[in-house]
RNA sequence: GGAGUGGUAGUUCAGUUGGUUAGAAUGCUGCCCUGUCACGGCAGAGGUCGCGGGUUCGAGUCCCGUCCACUCCGCCA
């Protein structure tokens, strides 16, 4: 037996036990002939003492840090104690110890805080998986899925595997694909999603799946973003819409409760993509604070009150009239910002990732006056006309953004989010959950002139768009007016769960009828020949009594991450790859042998 | 595909207007130290200033190119 006890667990009721542990050495220090040894292991850390006559041992062989070493003695009360560690009260009085193994001196430190540096620590992940910072995020990654498989569990869902090496359907992400030897020529795909094949359990019977499940993209990569990423990824048959948001609200709930204790009892609130596009410029706004967007012009799509609130701005300003869309968000408690301050911001918005031309704000100072950077062209009555427009008070920053409609409101989000970190409305430890409902069932490709699904090309439409569908040509002739299509403004019945500004889930209720899969292809542009190629199997599965279905995915790195408190997600995945999907740990991808391309049947021709 | 920031000791960083021997902290090595726990004290070793080219009497510093890392835009059904 190689130890007794671990490092975490002695406490000041285990004195006079004699122990042997078994551990890495975190620190020495040396007092003349006695020696204080901080023995790690995954549970935490205990003191060891190494009296003189073990000192002189220590003379032929000096400990080093992150040695492994095996020690035993019996457990005494510290004279001293340290109340900052679990173990603090006591120390081993060590009457032997064996160097298990060596170790060279570590390029960082094996610490919280540590010296090493992103890129250091990724090339030697075997080590930065000893930090306490590392190894807690990895232990909430698999409390989030204890919670998630408990839950799911209890409610009749089942763990089904489905397989990684698929076939490739180029709409949406790029594949990463894999060569088949022995069907020279041809290529497997890995999986984006299991989707068609979480579709055909339900055709299947299988009416609750589920499976925590590793998906591909090779698409470029972000901090919230790897080629290779988990979902928690579900579907049930016979349910609607609401079965599914309540469901998967308990999902959420659940793992708030066994892995923050937080009781999330509030109703989680719900608001259209409509909603969330113009009240937070954003399709996954942060509720945790208000500073909506205000509309100052009218709008192109249909929005409340756009009657009253267009000739509020009418002036002289060019800018204002000329541009599609003007937007203002009403900063609180902000009115005393220097121009010092307001200048900053203006130079923020044109950075070349938000990319516009200006910002006009208007101080609504505390004594009701106005000071603003467009006096020359509104009168005070006007400014307090667009300071209610705003819902502003005495006090507030008013900051207003004009520009084509797309690129303002995206500005109008950074810019309220921006706001929103300076001022500290986003706190870390602050949750709070939102369902995004009714996003359009298609996208405009301008590069295609034609739709693409938003989500993806099994969603159904909501049912009073279905006949839009079917009775409409999706044909765009007027690439221009591409809104006034009829498909721009069908609805889909798919959903998003937000958390604290970030997409955490998202799902669909999808088509079961080969009749309108078969339209919904069509409508992307795929002919009856393709259809077949590509996805021909669920085609034909739904001629077999496919139930209604629908389901959702989660992001469980992301989800994990945001509990976490971090906006990256590779410290909660124990192999991550870097920003161009390399491992810098084992250095991949590589080249490949000779012999390999031989079998293979493959020659190289790199550009 | 594009933009920004960075690359100097093992590590994290500083380095002024281009000017003598490129610094600090930490880590490492040696010596001293019986109650430390970020131990302390003394001494020491440690540098292809990412790489290539250019300007200059002289380049860590300026210019061009390139590679790498990070962040973002595009992309991510």
């Amino acid at each position: 037996m190689f130890r007794t006890n671990t490092c975490g667990e002695l406490k000041i009721t285990d004195v006079n036990k004699t122990v042997t542990l078994a551990g890495w050495v975190q620190t020495v220090r040396k007092f003349g002939s006695i020696t204080f040894v901080d023995l790690r292991d995954r549970y935490g850390i205990t003191q060891l003492l190494l009296n003189e006559t073990l000192n002189a041992q220590l003379e032929t062989n000096p400990l080093g840090r992150e040695f492994v070493l095996q020690a035993s003695g019996k457990v005494t009360e510290r004279s001293s104690k340290n109340v900052n560690i679990a173990t603090g009260e006591i120390e081993i009085a060590v009457e032997r110890f064996t160097i298990l193994n060596k170790s060279i001196t570590p390029p960082f430190t094996i610490q919280d805080d540590t010296d090493g540096g992103d890129e250091l620590r990724m090339k030697y992940r075997f080590l930065d998986l000893r930090r306490n910072a590392v190894k807690k995020n990895l232990e909430l990654r698999y409390a989030v899925g204890r919670s998630t498989r408990n839950y799911l569990h209890e409610n009749n869902f089942m763990d089904i595997e489905t397989p990684f090496l698929i076939k490739s359907t180029p709409e949406g992400a790029r594949d990463f694909v894999v060569p088949s030897r022995m069907n020279a020529g041809q290529f497997y795909a890995l999986p984006q999603s299991p989707q068609t094949f979480k579709q055909l359990l339900m055709v299947s019977g299988y009416d609750r799946y589920y499976q925590i499940v590793k998906c591909f993209r090779d698409e470029d990569l972000r901090a919230d973003r790897q080629p290779e990423f988990t979902q928690i990824d579900c579907e049930m048959c016979f349910v609607e819409q609401e079965d599914i948001l309540q469901m998967f609200e308990g999902l959420v709930r659940r793992i708030f409760k066994d892995v923050k204790n937080i009781d999330y009892t509030e109703v989680i609130e719900r608001m259209t993509w409509e909603e969330a596009m113009w009240q937070y410029g954003n399709d996954k706004p942060d509720i945790r604070f208000g500073i909506k967007l205000n509309n100052l012009k009218f709008p192109s799509h249909t929005f409340a009150d756009k009657e009253n609130i267009s000739s509020i701005i009418t002036s002289d300003f060019a800018v204002f009239n000329e541009a599609e869309t003007v937007l203002a968000i009403c900063v609180p408690n902000c009115s005393d910002y220097t121009r010092k301050q307001t200048d900053e911001l203006v130079e923020w918005v044109k950075r070349p990732q938000i990319g516009m031309k200006g910002l006009a704000f208007i101080k609504y100072n505390t004594d009701g006056t106005f000071k603003s950077s467009i006096d020359k062209f509104f009168t005070n009555d006007q400014l307090k006309n667009i300071a209610a427009a705003c819902h502003a008070v005495a006090g507030d920053l008013i900051l207003i953004l004009a520009g084509a409609e797309e690129k303002t409101r995206k500005a109008a989000s950074d810019l309220r989010m921006y706001m929103g970190t300076t001022l500290g409305l986003r706190k870390a430890d602050d949750f709070k959950l939102l369902w995004v409902l009714d996003f359009p069932l298609f996208e405009y490709d301008e590069d295609g002139n034609r739709w693409v699904a938003r989500h993806h090309p099994f969603t159904s439409p909501k049912p009073v768009d279905i006949n839009t569908m079917i009775n409409n040509n999706p044909a765009i002739e007027n690439a221009a007016e591409y809104l006034k299509h009829p498909y721009a403004n069908i609805k889909a019945n798919a959903y998003d769960m937000v958390l604290n500004g970030n997409e955490i889930g998202g799902g669909s209720i999808r088509i079961f009828q080969r009749e309108l899969q078969e339209k919904m292809f069509a409508a992307l542009g795929m002919d009856a020949e393709e259809q077949q190629h590509k996805f021909g199997f669920l085609l034909g599965a739904f001629e077999y009594g496919a139930p209604p279905h629908g389901g959702i995915a989660f992001g469980f790195d992301r989800l994990c991450s945001i509990l976490g408190g971090s906006e990256s997600i590779r410290d909660f995945i124990a192999f991550p790859k870097n920003n161009s999907g390399r491992d810098v740990m084992i250095d991949a991808p590589s080249t490949i042998d000779e012999k390999q391309f031989e079998e293979l049947q493959i020659r190289l021709d790199v550009k």
